[in-house]
RNA sequence: GGGGCGGUAGCUCAGCCGGUCAGAGCAGUGGACUCAUAAUCCAUCGGUCACGGGUUCAAGUCCCGUCCGCCCUACCA
């Protein structure tokens, strides 16, 4: 069971030049119920997310809308990304910008430290670079162009031209840690997750690393080298950076040894930066690797993945606005194995809303809630003369879930924590059919047996209200209302969820999941 | 070119070291029930397990090849 030590996880830093699609808010959703998640169980937890806003790409965006860079992230930050949050009710603890100067100052004196260290030496190179990317290609990475651009070289992801650059750059000596590395991946073998994902960074690394370009000298929006203002940083050596700048690197460091090291959470599409460039920057610098990095797949939308680049997503609040929050976070977590592509459809997500969230819990709670008013007056009965073996069938039941969602998430497995409290939903709904209340409340006689009924479905529903708070945050707190019970439920320990408290009188509840009419 | 992953009921997916492995959920169909958001519960229809070979007493489950989708990674220019 949950202890009081720490869990701080993070997400990646938005790049503001995008626009929110439910790609980005997917890894939002499965890093804040992971963290309401260990808030719950009495971890001291912390959750980071927030924004990357240096590089080229950005400068260039801004420049064409007529602003400086910093008012295009500003503008950015304020209408898309924190609203984003918002819209997908995520309860991150802090917001961190690569334009704040809590980030600015210590990826500054990190980057003096890995100089100072020998760590980075001065190089000259040569190649192919994509504003697009913000990086330099292999010639595999390019591809010859069609149309207007036809005789050049063009960059395979956004099909623009590359250009060759020739500058004096920095180099970090990423090269000498490959032996740490692979001692790493191998003496931490969940380091990488999931497995697959291992697999892939393990082979990378095998086959031999280079050195990295940290500093571009063509433009100037960026952190500047200390020792060299003519440059500024790599942007994904700066961006890297936000998850020790947050917690207090180089300033407080007693917060950062209170959340170091972070378990990270990213798309596949960048596990690299995360399991081999940055374990090797803090190496460099002297500091604890990441708890884990654990990249999840994508989403699928037509068989096709959701692009970053293409800007083929579709908006989070398309979803929202019809089903709301609450399901966004359901759907995804559930429907998706963590860790693999999952494949997103607007029919999918109106039949598990229909038929899990609807017809399941939110029906199951409706029903208890009623049977109780109209058959206790609204007092939640005890139940202690009439209990049977069902009864106590449902409270292991109780007892289990608990512990099996707990086990899960403990790995990360978000979807196995959710199919797990709904075997409880499942449960309950088929215990009152069986027990037959409505008919128990026909003969007085068997008034004891009829109130041990509801005490047990009340129970299970608190319960069910605590496992699924952190997925379904604003009904579960609409159910606790109606339960009557004590507190808020985000305060009930979510590792003994079981042993909730329970109220003395129901209140009435609405359906917690309407349902909706789909168009179409 | 190398490496890896996937192709199982209409849909989304489980099936570890070969022997009830032909499954689950949803959808469909039939029935029961009425507390509840026309809900719930029970039963049931449904698949040549991508294709072709092979190994074996026995293969979605191992081997070889082919096709399709995807990912990682070269080389030549």
């Amino acid at each position: 069971m949950a202890d009081g030590s720490s869990f701080y996880i993070t997400t990646p830093i938005f790049y503001v030049n995008d626009v929110p699609h439910i790609g980005h808010a997917y890894t939002e959703v499965a890093a804040d119920v992971l963290a309401r998640w260990n808030r719950q169980a009495g971890r001291d937890t912390w959750m980071l997310t927030g924004t990357d806003e240096h590089g080229q790409k950005i400068l260039r965006t801004a420049t064409a809308n007529g602003v400086t860079p910093q008012e295009w992230a500003d503008k950015l930050v304020a209408e898309a990304w924190k609203p984003l949050l918002d819209t997908i009710d995520v309860a991150n603890d802090d917001f961190i910008r690569t334009t704040d100067e809590r980030h600015e100052a210590n990826v500054q004196r990190f980057l003096q430290k890995l100089y100072d260290d020998g760590h980075i030496y001065t190089g000259e190179y040569e190649g192919y670079y994509c504003v697009g990317c913000e990086e330099y290609k292999q010639q595999s990475e390019l591809v010859d162009g069609e149309g207007e651009y036809a005789g050049q070289l063009v960059c395979a992801i956004h099909s623009k031209p590359v250009e060759l650059l020739h500058e004096k750059n920095y180099f970090f000596r990423m090269s000498a840690f490959a032996d740490r590395l692979l001692e790493l991946y191998e003496t931490r073998p969940d380091f990488v997750q999931p497995e697959s994902a291992r697999n892939e960074v393990v082979s990378f690394v095998r086959s031999g690393l280079a050195d990295l370009s940290i500093s571009r000298s063509t433009f100037d929006w960026g952190v500047k080298v200390p020792w060299d203002e003519s440059h500024v940083v790599y942007v994904w050596f700066d961006a890297l950076l936000n998850y020790i700048t947050a917690v207090g690197y180089g300033q407080d460091d007693a917060e950062f040894a209170r959340r170091w090291p972070a378990q990270h959470l990213v798309g596949k599409d960048i596990l690299r930066f995360h399991a081999v460039i940055w374990p090797a920057m803090l190496m460099a610098a002297g500091l604890e690797v990441p708890r884990g990095v654990f990249g999840h797949g994508w989403l699928l939308v037509g068989g096709e993945k959701m692009s970053k680049s293409k800007l083929t997503g579709i908006a989070p609040e398309q979803i929202t606005d019809t089903f709301g929050s609450d399901a966004f976070r359901y759907y995804f977590l559930s429907a998706i194995h963590f860790g693999q592509d999952g494949s997103f459809s607007w029919e999918d997500l109106a039949a598990r809303y229909q038929a899990e969230l609807a017809n399941g819990f939110g029906n199951l709670a409706s029903r208890v809630i009623a049977m109780i008013g109209r058959y206790c007056d609204g007092q939640v009965p005890s139940g202690e003369a009439g209990r049977t073996d069902a009864d106590a069938a449902v409270a292991a039941l109780e007892a289990e879930v608990t512990d099996a969602a707990w086990r899960a998430i403990e790995r990360l497995h978000v979807h196995e924590a959710i199919a797990a409290a709904w075997r409880l939903v499942d449960a309950l709904n088929g215990y009152l059919t069986e027990q037959e209340p409505w008919a128990l409340a026909k003969d007085p006689a068997q008034r004891d047996r009829l109130e041990a009924v509801l005490a047990t479905a009340y129970r299970g529903l608190g319960t069910l209200a605590v496992l699924l708070s952190p997925v379904l945050p604003k009904a579960t707190g609409k159910l606790w209302t109606a339960l009557g019970a004590p507190g808020t439920v985000q305060e009930q320990p979510i590792d003994r969820a079981h042993e909730w408290t329970p109220g003395s009188r129901v209140a009435a509840l609405e359906p917690l999941f309407p349902r909706v009419e789909v168009a179409e």
